[in-house]
DNA sequence: CGTGCTGTTGAACTGGGTCAACCATCGTGG
DNA sequence: CCACGATGGTTGACCCAGTTCAACAGCACG
């Protein structure tokens, strides 16, 4: 389907699913009918706390999430998540969460009960495998996390995650020429790297002085990409 | 259900899709009706290598898989798979791999092609369900490692890394107070802790002599399992 | 009986952590 | 309108967990 979707709330989620897999005219319709409450959601306000039994998804319509737990006396992002993304979609049916939903930056988010996501999946194969493979993209990430964490140094594994987010915002359209907004603090790039803030500070700074990137406030840019993914070694087929 | 189910080998799949979602007799007869063609694998042997596209899911019957990939210079091990575990469910998917997987130790492998998988799931939601659970406790798997890595210090690391296996392993009966059985050498655990393995060794060494475990030769026991998990800050919901 | 792998140990080194300032910005309340 | 406290970014000095290099011992295997 390439009809142009309409700015609804489910818009960017709806294109984020059909990156991931084709769906019909028919069924990205289903998808839109979905009962959908909006919620606004604040800086670091959490919507779902870790051990919560989670009774419905959420998608978000603008800003950012992530997922945060506490390790030892240390805080660890698990993951970040972008307009079009559905942080949670796993909670139906594994509805533990094993981390805090954190809002980063002033953001809106869709609910959808589990319910009715589950009685369109029982009618339909083919949403349910692209819900599916949504969550496998997800885990994908995961691993590209633990491969960073656990194999790159502060350089490489910072920029490994710049490369990721702004590819990931360029399939919802909210990147174009490297050049993106997010507000990420240099606390959230240590607690999703496993550094400390002061060494991710003198780490942007050296990817600055190169020239690999730009990075006032929310606005960060890719100057050189080519050489950024390669310092990052990252490609990214995994993000589909 | 609850018939004991005989030892085929396919017995130890079964028994790990029990432990995530009820499966009916019915269900597990049509599992165990898959086509199934048996392999045997020797030590570093790679089973599937990193890019190739899969055209078939392997599950474990004995013996033990890893997944691996080569970051920069470092060689990253970004997963364990243990008997019953299906490694590349995924690429039913996604076909594609995003790392070799290989054997830790001598195998033996049940292949199925995707096609009677694809077919199997198409006529029946609830095992969709069931399989869709299964790669969702990998993804879980995977975050915990992210935390692992970005969170904790090589001694936590490590024993995390030893309380997760011998947990998975008991859910196939395949440990037993805390006793079991990997032919896993420092060289694993260093790769798939982000650590060198000298200090692996040290690590180790520090374990044994606060008498938290032994472990010789492919013998790896928990000693104090409550002291260790509480050390490796390790519980094990996550892993269903 | 060498050859290679795994484990072990010691010594020197370093990437990144910790501690402690200090500055700029900004929203808030007096 | 300004003083303020809070937050985020920056810098310097020192420290340490973990790395690297190197050597050696046990053992399995061809």
């Amino acid at each position: 389907m390439t009809a142009p979707t309409a700015n609804t709330p489910q818009s960017k989620f709806i294109q984020r699913l059909q990156a991931i897999a084709d769906l019909s005219d028919d069924e990205c319709r289903e998808i839109a009918v979905l009962p959908t409450k909006l919620r606004h959601g604040t800086d670091g306000e959490i919507l779902l706390r870790q051990d919560e039994t989670a009774s419905r998804c959420v998608f978000i319509v603008s800003g950012f999430l992530y997922q945060h737990t506490i390790v030892g006396d240390r805080s660890q992002i698990l993951s970040f998540h972008v307009p079009g993304d559905m942080p949670c979609l796993h909670t139906l049916l594994v509805p533990r969460m094993d981390a805090d939903l954190v809002c980063l930056g002033p953001s809106v988010m869709g609910y959808v009960e589990h319910g009715p996501i589950r009685r369109l999946l029982e009618r339909s194969v083919h949403l349910t495998r692209a819900f599916w493979r949504a969550t496998l993209v997800d885990a994908a990430i995961s691993r590209q996390w633990v491969a960073r964490l656990g194999g790159q140094a502060a350089l490489s594994r910072v920029a490994h995650l710049i490369c990721e987010l702004a590819t990931r915002l360029e399939t919802v359209g909210l990147a174009a020429e490297g050049c993106f907004q997010m507000p990420m603090t240099q606390r959230h790039v240590a607690d999703a790297s496993g550094l400390s803030i002061v060494h991710v500070n003198r780490t942007i700074q050296e990817l600055r002085q190169r020239r690999l990137i730009a990075w006032e406030g929310s606005q960060i840019e890719l100057l050189q990409p080519d050489e950024l993914r390669a310092l990052a070694d990252f490609t990214p087929d995994y993000l589909t």
